[in-house]
DNA sequence: TATGACATGTAATCTGTTACATGATTAG
DNA sequence: CTAATCATGTAACAGATTACATGTCATA
């Protein structure tokens, strides 16, 4: 009833589902829409996943009957997948997971605010800035060190892992003004 | 004595095989670098894609004798590894890979000078430019339509998807003007 | 009536993760 | 002598990919 950890296409899954209940089909199509292609949308991977979380009482599928007639299962989050999501968004984030599973950090923060509000969105911007924080500078230093001894391409192709991070780190930056910018608007 | 097509760590192995020959506990070490560290440097990863490579007849391994006297597997690039790796540098960027193997563009890019002429590191940073300037609208395109129905936080992690993007692009430019100035000074 | 979209699934295969196991050599 | 590092492997398991299989419904 649990042992198995929530792989990141299991929790784009809940994510998805905590927005609204939805089929496996439907689910599948957000999956090839260009936002999220990063996740597969083939059923060897969507049915799969949904029948291990279900497994997990984390989601609950029911077969719609009425109007089209055509059998189609629609899964709900339960208390225990919504507890379960909420847990995930609160994870720190890592530097290790900056660098392995980047995508699943940003699925965390889009998914952060209705899961469990705004100010779970700015702790997750944070937490991110922290990871970015540490990183870059080891990044920087192996950078200085390996320089000399690798070509041309390898070189800017290093430089554009550098850059990348740095183009993130600003982006924080600015996400964390945007809320903070809101938070001013909204809840005074 | 083929058949399976060769994995992303395949890649990455042929590619430091061919800047060096190296035992596999030395490959462990480079992915346990922080520039490589998306690769994953634990032994059950590492000693198998090895094995596999030399059954394919990519690699071969010997083992080193002298010195020390603990034994070690010194692994070389065979002339069908080399070509093969060719073959890989030569491949063209597609918008799925972009999306869903980024990593491995950047390896090719970072080996294709040695593997294959600093000619060949410019087609494929054109290749992959082509590549952006496809997916770039559609995902911007996507942001327009999706934009009212999302989150703050689901806008925000959207933007930085294209964001991203639109850095990698402005790179592009700057690597292939790195080449450009290096190919007048060097071949006239 | 045939095509394409809707809708769900299964099976074979491959790869990676995690964890364990083993032993040689060097430095303190 | 003992701890750390060098060095190589194996085994169980989880998850993804690919390809196949099946059937409904709407529409041209």
């Amino acid at each position: 009833m649990k042992a198995s950890r929530t792989s990141s296409l299991g929790y784009a899954l809940l994510g998805l589902l905590q927005q609204q209940p939805a089929s496996g089909y439907e689910l599948r199509k957000v999956f090839s829409a260009a936002a999220m292609k990063t996740y597969s949308d083939s059923p060897g991977a969507i049915y799969p996943a949904l029948e291990r979380l279900e497994q997990q009482g984390l989601i609950h599928g029911s077969v719609e009957k009425g109007a089209g007639l055509r059998r189609r299962r629609i899964f709900r989050l339960t208390p225990s997948g919504l507890a379960e999501l909420r847990k995930w968004v609160a994870r720190p984030v890592t530097p290790e997971e900056l660098v392995r599973n980047q995508e699943e950090i940003f699925l965390r923060f889009a998914f952060s605010e209705g899961v469990a509000g705004p100010a779970s969105a700015r702790v997750v911007l944070q937490s991110l800035q922290a990871a970015l924080k540490t990183h870059l500078p080891a990044l920087r230093e192996e950078f200085e060190r390996v320089q000399a001894t690798a070509s041309v391409s390898g070189r800017l192709a290093f430089a554009y892992g550098i850059r990348s991070y740095e183009c993130l780190l600003k982006w924080t930056h600015q996400a964390i003004a945007a809320y903070e910018k809101k938070g001013k608007r909204g809840a005074p």
